[in-house]
DNA sequence: TACAAAAACTAATAAGCGTTAGTTTTGTAA
DNA sequence: TTACAAAACTAACGCTTATTAGTTTTTGTA
């Protein structure tokens, strides 16, 4: 018997994708063994198979799922009907808790997708470009309508995500500061940076 | 015969060194075998170990090479008779430059320490901590001399340290805008974020 | 020109990898 | 209780890895 059953709506392949995101966050994707996930599952390696196709399956999953999570976000919003500055306000706040709350996924992502084969490797870059470009555009829109600074909307949105995507360092300081008083000191920071 | 020859104050072990960082960035550390660098060097894998010890002993090298030129740059930061903010400018773009001069060891420390064997992963972490709590003291300094807001320092560094970080980005932006405008730009944006 | 050291080479090793094949155990429903 | 399918197991394959051993070639110097 498997030392860890899936729950109702959890299947075992669920499991295994939870387990391996919390791998290959720890030691990197070609570091982490097949074997050693096993034994995180609680099976032997060759088990896996009844359940995965490969190795190079689990990172697809894991990238796409953060993938569509970001873009189907900046859907949303983007139909929301506001300023641009609070369209950035809802995407920084947005990228913050993702990387709280889906901390092993995202940082995989993040991370990890130079080993994705093609072509979900072309797949993933060209929608990261995508979702870019459809910040670049929120920005440019602030600008034109005097929101924002004239700076440059690229380096602006370059700022911003990578920025939020240091959080992946906040595991260490976790237990001095709240997520909230976290969330509002980034959002002042950067927000105040280019608001006018 | 060698296909590349050190030149008068390049060792053949500089050599190895300059073509490993490449390598490591763009495949990873794991990813890259010593075949694959012993090709780019010009020589078989075996004679890579005439001028080093090992695989882990080139990510040692460069890691450490890293850690010490922003250590060093620090101090001299530090000893500058100046204001903090003006300290923590100079300090962004020495960060700033050298992610665009020394993107490849700067990018391989910043990814690859994770493989780093002990003590030297301890080291190397230990080194990092020190280094972000001195940045802390600068940032401290500037709040109760009222030149920032009374933001949380490690947030405001951790935001600082990642969005300088994500230079790493870069590459495909290049062509587009100068590097001047890009120092700026981020300068710009990170220390109105912060400034009173 | 001869000698010594440096650095290249070929061949090989042990270990670890993802994965497959074939078999046995387990859980479910008739 | 029997039968079937899902999922576990053991054993093993072919491949790649970093590295060592032993030998030959190249290089610099006396």
């Amino acid at each position: 018997m498997a030392k860890i059953k899936p729950g109702k709506n959890t299947s075992k392949k669920d499991v295994i994708i939870t387990k391996a995101s919390s791998l290959f966050r720890m030691k990197g994707f070609n570091a982490a063994s097949m074997r050693e996930l096993a034994e995180a599952v609680g099976v032997e390696a060759p088990s896996l198979y009844n359940h995965i196709g490969s190795k190079s399956e689990l990172l697809q999953a894991i990238c796409f799922k953060v993938a569509n999570d970001f873009t189907s976000q900046l859907i949303a919003t983007e139909e929301q009907n506001c300023s641009a500055v609070n369209k950035i306000e809802m995407i920084i706040r947005f990228h913050i808790s993702m990387m709280l709350d889906e901390f092993d996924t995202v940082f995989v992502a993040n991370h990890e997708w130079k080993h994705l084969q093609e072509p979900f490797l072309s797949n993933f870059l060209n929608q990261r470009r995508h979702y870019e470009k459809r910040l670049v555009a929120i920005l440019e829109e602030g600008i034109r309508k005097k929101e924002l600074r004239s700076i440059n909307p690229y380096v602006a949105v370059l700022t911003l995500l990578s920025a939020v995507r240091g959080l992946e360092f906040w595991q260490r300081h976790k237990k001095n500061i709240s997520t909230a008083v976290l969330q509002d000191d980034m959002v002042t920071h950067l927000l105040n940076g280019i608001v006018k």
